[in-house]
DNA sequence: CAGGCATATTCCTATTGAGGCATATTGCCC
DNA sequence: GGGCAATATGCCTCAATAGGAATATGCCTG
């Protein structure tokens, strides 16, 4: 994950991440399109790649580019663990679970009823 | 974006961060857990704190951190625009590009060829 | 208001890494 | 195979930053 955060953490790398989104791309493209020098695009792209960010194919002298699938998913499992903490639906649960509380002192060994 | 990536991005702030998912907590109960320095636990949370990840509430002379719900949802925002790359749920999106293509290519001028 | 906690800030040093430039590598075509 | 196009790598410099230790600030209690 810190690979990760770090690898997107650089603007132009940043930058790069954004514009493989719209799919795939060769390096001259990316170096032309940010107004990048085309070894500082290829570096941060390594970065990108060692992170497992995106993915090379190369398409005869040149390499295309793209957003690596795996990695996003990661990134969502991640964030994922991290819900509770902003997703709304999450307070309907916490509802639920006072319900089952409620029930429990009911049904379980008699404690006393309620406050 | 970037500042929430690089905020996360140095190991020590991110086991930080992880610490709190578990819960608000003070200053030295972190520097306690993660054997870290208070000093330098004081400094990843004001990065933390600047980057909009955390937020701080004082309780007498200590102040308690706690995750902040705004920036995840951001994330969570960010990377939903990346769903299409890893979200089984596109594949039937796909399907039905595919039929409209179809379509489009009875009805319109007959273009052909396409992956 | 003195003394003590909890936390923040400052100063220092060493490392890291991004950008610029030159050059090496790779793979195509004639 | 020579040459060209696309990309990668190496070297250098400079700025950013994490960690360590000392110290400053805030706030409570007696």
């Amino acid at each position: 994950m810190v690979d990760t955060f770090a690898a997107l953490a650089d603007p132009n790398r940043y930058r790069i991440f954004e514009l493989l989104r719209a799919g795939p791309r060769p390096v001259n493209d990316i170096s032309g399109r940010l107004q990048l020098n085309q070894p500082q695009v290829s570096k941060h792209l390594r970065v990108l790649k060692q992170a497992g960010l995106v993915d090379v194919q190369p398409r005869a002298q040149q390499r295309l580019y793209e957003v690596r699938a795996d990695s996003l998913r990661q990134l969502h499992d991640w964030l994922e663990r991290y819900r509770q903490f902003w997703d709304a639906r999450f307070d309907e649960l916490d509802g639920l679970i006072e319900e089952i509380k409620e029930k429990e002192k009911e049904t379980s060994h008699g404690r006393k009823r309620r406050k």
